[in-house]
DNA sequence: CATTCATTCTAATAACCGTTAGATTGTTTC
DNA sequence: GAAACAATCTAACGGTTATTAGAATGAATG
């Protein structure tokens, strides 16, 4: 009797986790945050969700202890309090990639094949990116390169893209990568370099991928 | 805009898994079905859910993809759909365990340490069993054990374990195992065979942590 | 010290979820 | 084909959660 209470109360800490991994907004809040920690305010704008409902879903996550806050004069700092919460919402995306069609299908809808870079390893195109032979552009906002970006990239935010193109080598091939697989902004920097005549393809990997698969973040 | 839309549909979808995940009960259910699948009346039975409250749970987890189900004449079996629902869960249980101190002290409470075995890796305590200088049990029941065990383990479930206790050589080290962290029938054996003079130590995994680590599996 | 701005709190509404109990479906057994 | 049994479906309740809008807090700025 006893023990059965008390083990039920053991699942219910668990569930306090996936309650907080139930709701779309949180979970598009811990993407941005996994690329860095940020203000309400930005996380807001980010993810275009209202100030006050944006507070009360860190709110929920904080209670959750899924991210930690850090006050700065008027601004409170959101972020993860692990890469493990990173590599939990990788997870439960892969999961769900693994078993709902429907979100394979709607994947495959939003970003386009024929952008992505195929059958080349992460091993391989580390290489490549060292040795000069392609080079990698990081097409999110600067302050999230700064936070950690992948070795050997250059900070090219996606609204700065166009009018900076002139950085980058015609004679070179270019990969573009952003948050991670739900994030449109690399297909877009590929249409937009396509355009210019550039080779360009897309990695869907953010820095959260590349890290859980062992590889080197640089800061 | 569509765009907008479009992406925020992901996120969607990725909620429903973790809606799925959002419940006590479910997880238990999850756990369970860890073991190798179970009919309903046994999920009921050994969750001590209402059958009726059961069936609607692993309605849930069935539209969420995450459990499967084959009929078998009068009894429907579920089962995981995947080995990666049951490493989700062991992740959602590790992230729940890193950040809820709460969980930590609750499982400390219910699964009193002496127990654990300390200091011994899962390469040296297979090795052990290989040699036999250590005799690991299994104290599930046969069904689970039957799914899917431990190598060189032998089934011994909790409740035939006193009545059986003469198959166990009294000059042997014992080590036994059940479903998880979360399981308290492998600290009910260790008290069990300690009073009856035996050395005996539990070890917290269960198969599916067992074989999260790269440990082999044996059918 | 008043103003501005970021963030949080409060209150209220609507939608959803867990739970219970009763009725129903589908399969086996006699 | 009737009875027994496993599982599901339906309806209803009570509680929780997401969302919105307005008020309040707390820090910086002039």
């Amino acid at each position: 009797m006893t023990a059965k209470t008390l083990n039920s109360l053991l699942y219910e800490h668990v569930a306090r986790i996936g309650k907080a991994l139930s709701s779309p907004k949180r979970l598009e809040l811990i993407e941005l945050l996994a690329q860095g920690e940020k203000s309400v305010e930005t996380l807001a704008a980010q993810a275009a969700i209202d100030v006050r409902l944006t507070s009360a879903h860190l709110r929920a996550l904080r209670e959750a202890r899924l991210v930690e806050t850090r006050r700065d004069g008027k601004y409170v700092h959101y972020r993860l309090s692990g890469a493990d919460v990173a590599e939990l919402w990788v997870a439960l995306r892969q999961a769900a990639e693994e078993h709902l069609i429907e979100l394979r299908v709607a994947l495959e809808r939003i970003a386009s094949h024929p952008e992505a870079l195929a059958g080349e390893s992460r091993e391989s195109l580390l290489a490549k990116a060292r040795s000069g032979e392609v080079i990698v552009i990081d097409v999110r906002p600067q302050a999230e390169f700064a936070a950690g970006h992948l070795p050997y990239a250059r900070s090219l935010p996606l609204d700065e893209l166009e009018r900076r193109l002139a950085e980058l080598p015609a004679d070179r091939s270019v990969v573009a990568y952003c948050r991670g697989p739900f994030c449109l902004m690399s297909d877009e920097a590929v249409r937009l370099l396509r355009a210019h005549g550039y080779r360009a393809h897309k990695i869907s990997d953010g820095v959260a991928e590349w890290s859980m698969h062992g590889l080197p973040i640089e800061r």
